[in-house]
DNA sequence: TTTTTTGCAAAGAATTTGCAGCGCG
DNA sequence: CGCGCTGCAAATTCTTTGCAAAAAA
């Protein structure tokens, strides 16, 4: 393996910087942590190693749910856990024997050569923020007009929120990105705000691709 | 559901077509059928829709290993296994009770709710297709020197070959972009496939970036 | 009519690649 | 000092989005 591996720096770092993860970083939030300790390092060369070293056997690319990979410097068999909330990634002890039972039949003439286990639900910090809110929503319990602060973040993400006052301060329908260029966000984060505040009847569409702000929106303002 | 879900035809034809594909096809594979039922059909439109019926719980998207989502016309809960070589996925039945006996110090905190397995390994065809080339193999071994056609086929993939010829012709060494000018091959193809000769033997690189064969490549040829 | 959907083209996110020079072994 | 490795930019791959026109209800 020595042979044709070179230990350059670069590679090191991130084989360094990865041992201290103890999330299961993707190659990008890698990059970033490494960045700060070798900014000249490109993000091709993140991807090339990380590649590169888990074909080595040195480190283990996750094959799990989402967008990005994720790589993890254990290489022993073991499974994951992750939170369907924040998306975090933890390692769990299993036992595979269990499932090594799998009937014949049940194989489909496959020649089976592991399988991978993956459970999903909700880690124990949304969990807390989860009660929390839930909490806070018992006791100041409302049907969406009342002014409380707390109500009002159950009812309005921030991002809502801001659309919408938009929405409220103009005289007639509005389009996208007349709403963009008012707020601060991106166009493309604008259309789900608008779908979301459709869905709970804060505003409607009077025009093809324009909104308007509705009775019940300013009221939940 | 039906209140808010118009049925037009196209997501008729996805819902079909998905109903007929006894493999999980991609979004992209899915359109290439329905596009010969309805060539006017765009991809946003089968993605917009995949995801959509997904949502309403009418079809299911698979979270799997690869690049590309899947998608499942069964909605009930299983589980699948994959093909390592020819990345087919098969539906497996598989009772999960057995690992909902995961221990609560095990857990780490989580409120799981539920999991997904995912069996691996290579399926019936793969198997039949390896035996045959292993059983090839075995009848006309050989080192590398002979001329059998089963034999040559092991050493060298088509690609390779083809690299490998157009070296064989040129008297200096030749760039990437001039082998590429010469084969059928998209230039992005030929490096991986000159690193391949390389480690083989078969090419070297008298000056950096230029490559030239070598007396054991001409002996593969 | 009125609202949802489509097709198109263009943007977007994540990842990969070609290339020329750099630097490890 | 040769070959693998790097940084950079540009390309690729898969997916999503904005918008105006078309289709359902």
């Amino acid at each position: 393996m020595k042979d044709i591996l070179r230990m350059t720096h670069q590679r090191e770092l991130i084989l360094e910087e990865l041992g201290n993860c103890h999330n299961h970083p993707t190659a990008d939030a890698l990059y970033e942590r490494i960045k700060k300790k070798l900014p000249r390092i490109s993000l091709a060369t993140v991807y090339r190693n990380l590649e590169i070293l888990s074909e080595a056997g040195m480190i283990r690319k996750l094959e799990i749910s989402g967008r990005q990979k994720r790589f993890d410097k254990e290489i022993d068999q073991h499974d994951h856990v992750f939170c369907v909330q924040c998306r975090r990634v933890d390692d769990i002890k299993f036992d595979q024997s269990r499932l090594a039972s799998l009937g014949e039949d049940q194989s489909l003439g496959y020649a089976i050569s592991g399988c991978r286990v993956e459970f999903f639900g909700i880690c124990p910090k949304c969990q807390a923020k989860n009660e929390k809110e839930e909490a806070e929503k018992k006791t100041d319990a409302c049907k969406g007009e009342c002014s409380k602060k707390s109500c009002k973040k159950s009812l309005l993400s921030e991002r809502q929120r801001e659309v919408l006052e938009v929405l409220a301060k103009s005289d007639d329908a509005s389009a996208n990105k007349d709403i963009a260029a008012a707020t601060s966000l991106e166009p493309k984060q604008i259309s789900c705000q608008l779908t979301a505040l459709k869905k709970k009847g804060f505003v409607t569409s009077p025009v093809r691709c324009k909104y308007e702000i509705t009775k019940a929106g300013k009221a939940a303002l």
